[in-house]
DNA sequence: ATTTGACCAGAAAACGTTATTGGTCAAATT
DNA sequence: AATTTGACCAATAACGTTTTCTGGTCAAAT
């Protein structure tokens, strides 16, 4: 959105810093300092350490989005658009360490603030998701009653797997299982090809 | 095991305070009081708190493994049956609220003393499924490679649901979500009979 | 329009004290 | 001999108080 570059330098400090403290235990002192700015600075672009973080994780999802939606715009057959669609999600996830503290949140604290981000990247994963769905239905590839129900399915599937995934470093243990995995719900929607 | 009824007397009160105040906030004290024994009594049975509550998540693991036997003898066709597994396995572990705490454990405290448990159930598992995965290939209803391998991967999904599921109280929200997920699983390892 | 840093109230950390708890065991009971 | 008991203990957790720290503000400076 508004890219002013002071704003952006911010950002960046303190995605460093939550990344390596975690929401809790990161002040804005520190991070005032690491910036090189007074602690006032700091709240003159952003209203609060939570609206910070918001700013934090949401700069990740941006990322996400981006290159989800270039993975979702290759040219190439719809069962291998699907299956870089998922491994790109995994992998950009993996780096976005920010995001992963909200998921751990979920059992400890809440972090209510992040709700409206949430949905509004389940919304943009449901609609981007259900487009590649439907081409495939279009090409009969895929075979599918309700697309958008689908699309829903397997994102939360995926958002389950997270947390094994992510959380509990089982980044090793898991990768190939989910590559296998993946193998088996793509096939789940081909239309009889094999 | 061996049944000694006191024994199970105690594992049965126990199950009861364990799962009403968790692990850490339920005190041996109040086992024996509600039992009407002494503590000493109680330690003539089990070695230690975590050895009673390995007895107590022991317990709700052998409901599980019953119910799963029972569900996989079922004389339907394979796909009936695997997601006859499938359900029964979400519908038994709803109801196992001391099994719910030990996957809490995995991100706060850590239940090592559980593992070997774990590591039991989860060969006890990939047996099993494994066995009805093959029957379905054998009937040539299913078309996978390794039995085996595809058997650990379908369990490493559910268990990942189990989070979303047990412990944020989504089961109203994945309900209907999760047999959805499973006719797009069973999907993708028949053989292209749609 | 932006930056600064002293300032404040409330939250969290630190700390010493008290109460509780897991576990033991010699004696009593069956 | 097998089982039960409850007083007992060391270790841990809960509590209450004091001190420090931290998110957030704001008048003044740039």
């Amino acid at each position: 959105m508004s890219s002013d570059p002071k704003r952006e330098q911010i950002i960046k400090v303190a995605s460093r810093i939550f990344g390596k403290y975690g929401f809790q235990k990161t002040t804005m002192d520190e991070i005032a300092r690491t910036a090189h700015r007074a602690k006032g600075s700091i709240y003159y672009y952003f209203r609060s350490k939570k609206d910070l973080f918001l700013a934090v994780v949401g700069q990740e999802m941006d990322t996400l989005k981006e290159a989800l939606m270039n993975a979702s715009k290759e040219d190439k057959d719809v069962t291998s658009v699907m299956r870089n669609y998922m491994l790109t999600r995994m992998k950009v996830l993996e780096g976005a360490v920010n995001y992963h503290e909200t998921l751990k949140a979920d059992f400890l604290e809440t972090f209510e603030f992040l709700d409206e981000l949430r949905n509004e990247m389940d919304n943009f994963e449901a609609d981007l998701l259900s487009e590649i769905l439907q081409k495939g239905v279009d090409k009969k590839s895929f075979a599918i009653k309700d697309v958008k129900k689908t699309a829903q399915v397997i994102i939360m599937a995926m958002k389950a797997l997270e947390i094994p995934f992510f959380l509990q470093n089982k980044i090793k243990e898991y990768e190939q299982t989910i590559v296998e995995l993946l193998d088996i719900l793509i096939s789940g929607l081909e239309k009889g090809t094999r």
